[in-house]
DNA sequence: GCGGAGATGGACC
DNA sequence: CTAACGGGTCCATCTCCGC
């Protein structure tokens, strides 16, 4: 029993925010299709959020400035995102995921694992079904397409299922492992971003497979501790880590400001705004909290933060509004530059029990 | 040495 | 040629402090 392998799948929604547009609006099938988030200050100002594979297709990438994406694609067609309804519409894929696994985890809006070692079961040929059916039921329910990765653990289902897109099913079995990953830029693997990748490159490292031939001291020395010995295991195919269904753990908003602004008074007003629908949705939730963490970003895009931990967990506006405040106003006085944007979040939940002093010894 | 609190930075969607 | 430029979550690391 001891080395039993695992299944695990990882479903992904194909550029989600645009295929539900396209949803609903056929017309737009077929061209290039960019979901933005403007910022309200000015015409045309935001970012990229998510595009069609038309778009991509023409160099297009999330996180790209709407204005970029215009010159690359002036026929493109750009919408403004609709959170709110993506999360509906998430929320439905979830439930259906859900029914498919003994475990399920929700990473994302539009990701999830489940682990189907038990009821998918052993010989793989059976995860493959498992996950064909549940491709197309999400298709049935939803007219939405997926794509799904199976492998040992998370790390090969999450790489798998970005390897055949859109529409994918891609399946890595455990002694696949190291081809899968070896050919590999060592900007792919999870977990490595621009940052590492640069580290990595800077001594030569290309591929998993340059990465998998250095020392886990040489690795632990470039990147820290937990890194070094994570992207060690990583470029192994190892990944002990479980499907587990998890509770959030922070709740923010962010904005841009309508101008640069270090007026206490202005801040105070947005961050005030944006605090009532995260007290809403805690209230909704049921949760209680006890940090709040102010967020400000300048207008070169350097992010600096304030937080305060109270001793005893609270949910009611007020002690947040106090609080908020308190961060702002502490913030400004030691920081008097103009902010670009800036952001509120709640975090260190707790649910309220009943009769603690009772029970407490 | 260990913890919680507070601040920063990296990664990913 | 470069600069342009959203919002949200999680994790690791470092520093400081009380115990």
């Amino acid at each position: 029993m001891a080395g039993m392998n695992r299944v695990v799948m990882h479903i992904d929604m194909d550029s989600f925010f645009a295929q539900i547009e396209e949803r609903e609006n056929p017309e737009i099938a077929g061209k290039p299709v960019i979901i933005c988030v403007f910022s309200g200050r000015g015409e045309g100002i935001g970012a990229v959020s998510t595009s069609n594979y038309h778009a991509r297709n023409q160099g297009i990438k999330a996180g790209m400035p709407c204005g970029r994406a215009k010159k690359l694609s002036p026929e493109g067609i750009y919408l403004p995102s609709r959170k709110d309804f993506y999360k509906e519409v998430s929320d439905q894929i979830m439930e259906i995921i859900n029914r498919y696994g003994d475990a399920f985890e929700q990473v994302s809006i539009d990701e999830a694992y489940l682990e189907v070692t038990h009821g998918g079961g052993k010989d793989i040929g059976k995860a493959e079904n498992l996950a064909i059916e549940l491709k197309e039921e999400i298709k049935n329910r939803t007219s939405l397409n997926s794509s799904v990765g199976i492998g040992p653990n998370k790390l090969i289902a999450k790489m798998a299922s970005a390897h055949k897109k859109p529409d994918g099913l891609c399946i890595v079995r455990p002694n696949e492992v190291n081809d899968f990953l070896g050919p590999m830029p060592v900007k792919k693997l999870y977990g490595v971003g621009k940052k590492t990748a640069g580290i990595l490159q800077e001594d030569g490292i290309e591929t998993i497979r340059d990465l998998r031939e250095r020392d886990p001291l040489w690795l632990i020395e470039k990147l820290g501790k937990a890194r070094g010995k994570k992207l060690f295991d990583y470029a192994r195919g190892i990944d002990p880590s479980p499907v587990i269904s998890r509770e959030k753990e922070q709740f923010g908003r962010m904005m841009s400001f309508p101008e640069d602004t270090d007026d206490s008074e202005i801040i105070i007003f947005h961050i005030l705004e944006l605090g009532e629908d995260i007290i809403s949705k805690i209230r909704e939730k049921g949760y209680q909290f006890r940090t709040v963490t102010f967020t400000g970003i300048t207008p070169d895009y350097i992010s600096h933060t304030k937080s305060l931990t109270l001793d005893h967990p609270v949910s009611e506006k007020i002690d947040f509004f106090e609080v908020s405040e308190k961060l702002i106003m502490n913030y400004l006085s030691k920081k008097p530059e103009k902010l670009r944007r800036g952001g509120i979040t709640v975090s260190n939940f707790s649910r309220p029990e009943r009769q603690s002093s009772l029970i407490d010894y």
